[in-house]
DNA sequence: CCTTGTCAACTAACATGTTAGTCTACAAGA
DNA sequence: TCTTGTAGACTAACATGTTAGTTGACAAGG
């Protein structure tokens, strides 16, 4: 109801992706919401997008209904579509679903993980350590989402490392305005080596309480965001 | 490659539905391949789709994506759609995806539930009971879905129930093959009311443990299924 | 000043025309 | 007989034309 904003044309080009137009628009779009270029209740503008991209509507329908059907924009049937505002309930919501998946997939891994798993984790767990020591945040940033993906990879469930992104976008998006704070890295470290040690020892019970811990201390971080930047989150 | 029925007409109309037009014919395409009226690997024709519910190529398309995004059917570009094959690996994967999301769900509502909760349940226990005494299969297999979104629901988070639909979407399907069994009717019930007590006494890892073992029963029955019907499974 | 009705501009949704890639059948050659 | 190449039919993907519903500005009336 407030901000009308004009969707400018910061919307990196489409080549650099891969797949069908559609694919490609799906991904460009997306990148654009979860990384704040294009800001919660901005307006967009089909018409725009396409003589931005260089393709017709099609495409950019297809690529917008995915976006919906994810949670990304809201459409308003015969009216117009906007970027989703931010709102704790999603929030709260994709960090429980993604935590029920993550809990199910560490302690699955913890019972059943074979030597070269354990090698791959160990080696991660190794490189979080020197990134630290550097201090490279960004590195650090990545090795971190490594650590969270390795148990889903060995669950050998292809599709679940899928789902865990779909249902936690919104937390994926939210996360983009927590500052790195050196502190918590270091503290993050902590944490996942207490997962390590769980999977290392094979003990499921303790790997799923120490991810429940290390996951249990993001979301009061995103809730202050609410305090701080509330013109992103929904006025409903 | 072995068999390429073409797409008979058995489609229910389209006004069963409502929602745009393109969400009609999604319904009615996911409801007939959930019921097996569209066999796996049969050979889906847009055209004679838009004929049979009267619509134009666009909503059938959209119809199409989603189908293909949930797994439902397979797209080759620029040649044909068919009807996925049942494979054990995607069964496997979504009752494990279910269970990750049911196990979260029910120990979250055996420690925060309300007694106008446990209340609802109880009174679901108490159908399911009813309806094993009058040997009403049909009806207690509705008790028995609710009995599992009951938890879901109570967590407060909407998404969630469609989440769990969405990933379990090929057991869902493989169900569809399983003979109600009276006798196993009231195992379940029995496995069911160690899930209730275990919620009634606010104990989450009861809850986990009973349901965990009450989901445990159902993949063996599924994979007999691919000795039996070898023809419905993925040939790769 | 506030309400209410109308109308024009804009949009998503739908229909339809076009393009380009894939598969099958079949014929020609080995 | 088996391979290989090729033409044509079929398809998804894309482009574009059309329809119908929503919104907001603004004027007329209270």
């Amino acid at each position: 109801m407030t901000n009308t904003d004009i969707d400018a044309a910061r919307l990196q080009g489409i080549s650099t992706f891969e797949g069908s137009l559609a694919q490609k628009v799906y991904l460009a779009l997306q990148e654009a919401i979860l990384s704040l270029q294009f800001r919660p209740g901005e307006v967009l503008r089909k018409a725009l997008i396409c003589e931005k991209l260089g393709v017709s509507r099609s495409p950019v329908a297809e690529a917008i209904a995915r976006l919906a059907n994810e949670g990304l924009v809201d459409v308003i049937p015969q009216s117009g579509t906007r970027v989703a505002y931010f709102s704790m309930d999603d929030i709260r919501e994709g960090s429980f679903l993604r935590q029920a998946l993550e809990l199910a997939s560490v302690a699955k891994v913890a019972s059943d993980r074979t030597e070269v798993q354990f090698a791959q984790i160990n080696r991660n767990m190794r490189l979080q350590t020197l990134l630290i020591e550097d201090g490279d945040i960004l590195g650090f940033y990545q090795a971190d989402e490594e650590f969270h993906e390795l148990p889903m990879l060995f669950t050998g469930f292809p599709r679940l490392k899928a789902v865990a992104r779909l249902v936690s976008l919104q937390v994926t998006r939210a996360r983009m305005l927590l500052l790195p704070t050196p502190g918590r890295a270091v503290e993050t470290l902590d944490e996942h080596r207490a997962v390590f040690k769980a999977i290392q020892n094979r003990n499921p019970d303790a790997a799923q309480a120490a991810l429940r811990y290390h996951l249990g201390q993001l979301m009061p971080r995103i809730e202050a965001l609410a305090e701080t930047r509330p013109e992103l989150f929904q006025s409903s």
